[in-house]
DNA sequence: AATGGTCTTGTAACCGATTACAAAAACTCG
DNA sequence: CGAGTTTTTGTAATCGGTTACAAGACCATT
């Protein structure tokens, strides 16, 4: 309970710690030096207080905003749902700190003003965004697995392993993945796949796809009339997974009664009459992680990644396969 | 010339206009009385000098930020590429005015904290989110036509029938509209079609469809296949129109020999091998005239609307009508 | 114990606005 | 023309932080 009708102030703290605005402010920043004890009660009383700076009072005194780049491979405004919700958990953090979130085109050597750190998606080994903000001297994170770089990565691989191992546990022994592409993204999803198919020694269909819904609809579909056959589909993204229940109902299929399915992100409130079975993303940690090494970017920390463990969703879509064995 | 390198803060205007700060501050907002030949000079100064208040000082003496609330209709996460723009350009004129941008769910009456005003998308005639923010005294305006209010919306119809002006000039005579449904954007575009199709008596085929990629694929491929012929297509979204692009070259179709399409929206960088002809509405200006009316109707302004003016953009998807008369 | 050098902390000015209050200027009127 | 009002304007405190600078505490030396 007490619940503060007022946020406290810095003043606040200083009182309640016994200290002065000054100290309890170089303790928020670490700049000079305080000592050790000190330190400690302070920051014990901002925690119990739950005190947080006011940006703009912060950004006052900083004579200038503090801004976050965010960078995606592409410039298309089909934004998928993913990079929307993404958008919006770092939001939900950003904002309150002042931070001001700035879209970047994704040729960077363009950027009007450097904002202070930059959110790379989709980096790709020797990224050219990667060299050029590096040598603009400004710090930058990775939402995606990368060697020598901050990042933070959704766990892929294992997540596909998981979906996949779902199907096999259904029975499911011809299995179909939806989304073969380039990325690093489907290729780590991909690896997981085969991975899991391998144990039992699965049939496996690798049907190429992008992201998207229609891309979704219409390798299925494809795939299908040109005779290839399937009990079990994992699709890489929740948006091909809907797609592909579409094609799949089109060409008179029933889901999950002839083909079971398995979508990758957990994307809430999907267009679908049924709940899809799907390996489920931590967005907002993985914003949140993102903040935080961003932090650690700026404050000059080593480069460290993180994965972020997913989780596997059952819905409706899973279904034992026809002639289930064993 | 004379470019600032820093801003000019109210004690440069206030030395540039022989006044003291107050009296400015006063000038900017309006308050208390000022003499009219002051108010005039330094009005003059703040335009010569290119004036704007620091966002942060004035949050922090208004000890409150100030929030603009968006309300879309469904809390659905597959935003579409028209909502991410919007939001955008809201986003450009917003965040450098210190206005944070909340996105409210669909159910206003849940909101944690009230706003200082909130824009509504897809109002439909007594919907329940505007008597509820009437009662809680917050400001609202729609995008959207609507009666009574303050509101700001494209020019539906007459888009609509600019479009399929288009394609009766090339020839075509057997034309469709797809996307038929019961929003009121829908409708208003519907109409535009017709009253277009009527002025030459040309044949019309109405698929319904939603909004989406899939859903024009799926409207379109269907109808094809049930023997629903038009030589000419006018789709209610550029979403759709990929869609139906994409269902007619499924079906051995060339675009634009054997069908001409005609998009709305005017979306950039779509995933198409060519340019569509569109319908394109001026976004960043629905989105600033969105704000001058928050402005409006939080200073208690008497409620009025804009039709905001949309344009067509030749693309490379109309061609003349096969048998081409005339 | 006095001296000098680190560490740590407090003090006070400042960031760019707003606003209550008081002072000054401009009117009104007898 | 001077007292009393009403405008109009300036002054100074305030919002919640940061930070340069000075002062105080603490330690080891000689």
């Amino acid at each position: 309970m007490s619940d503060a009708l007022i946020r406290p102030t810095i003043d606040d703290i200083a009182r309640a710690s016994g200290v002065s605005k000054g100290t309890v402010s170089r303790v928020i920043n670490g700049h000079s030096t305080v000592a050790e004890r000190t330190r400690a009660r302070v920051q014990e009383v901002i925690a119990r207080l739950e005190y947080t700076p006011d940006p703009a009072a912060r950004n006052l005194s900083w004579r200038t905003g503090q801004t976050l780049g965010l960078s995606l491979d592409r410039d298309d405004p089909m934004l998928s749902p993913y990079q929307v919700l993404f958008r919006r958990a770092l939001e939900a953090h950003t904002a309150p700190l002042g931070v001001q979130l700035l879209d970047l085109r994704a040729d960077l050597t363009r950027m009007a003003r450097l904002p202070s750190a930059v959110l790379i998606m989709h980096a790709v080994e020797g990224d050219p965004r990667l060299s050029f903000l590096q040598q603009a001297g400004v710090p930058a994170v990775l939402i995606g697995h990368h060697p020598a770089s901050f990042w933070v990565a959704p766990d892929d691989e294992g997540g596909a392993h998981l979906a996949t191992m779902q199907l096999l546990e259904a029975g499911h022994r011809q299995l179909a993945y939806l989304g073969s592409g380039p990325s690093q993204v489907a290729q780590d999803r991909q690896r997981g796949f085969e991975r899991a198919a391998r144990t039992v020694g699965a049939d496996t269909q690798l049907l190429a796809a992008d992201f998207t819904v229609l891309g979704g609809y219409r390798a299925v579909r494809r795939a299908w009339e040109a005779g290839v056959r399937f009990t079990g589909l994992f699709a890489q993204s929740d948006e091909s997974a809907i797609g592909a229940v579409a094609a799949l109902e089109d060409l008179g299929l029933n889901i999950p009664g002839d083909v079971s399915v398995v979508g990758f992100d957990g994307l809430p409130e999907l267009p679908l009459p049924y709940a899809l079975t799907t390996v489920s993303q931590d967005i907002p940690r993985i914003a949140s992680t993102a903040l935080t090494l961003v932090g650690e970017a700026i404050s000059g920390g080593i480069p460290r990644g993180e994965f972020i463990p997913v989780q596997l969703i059952s819905g409706a879509t899973v279904a034992p396969a026809p002639g289930g064995s064993s």
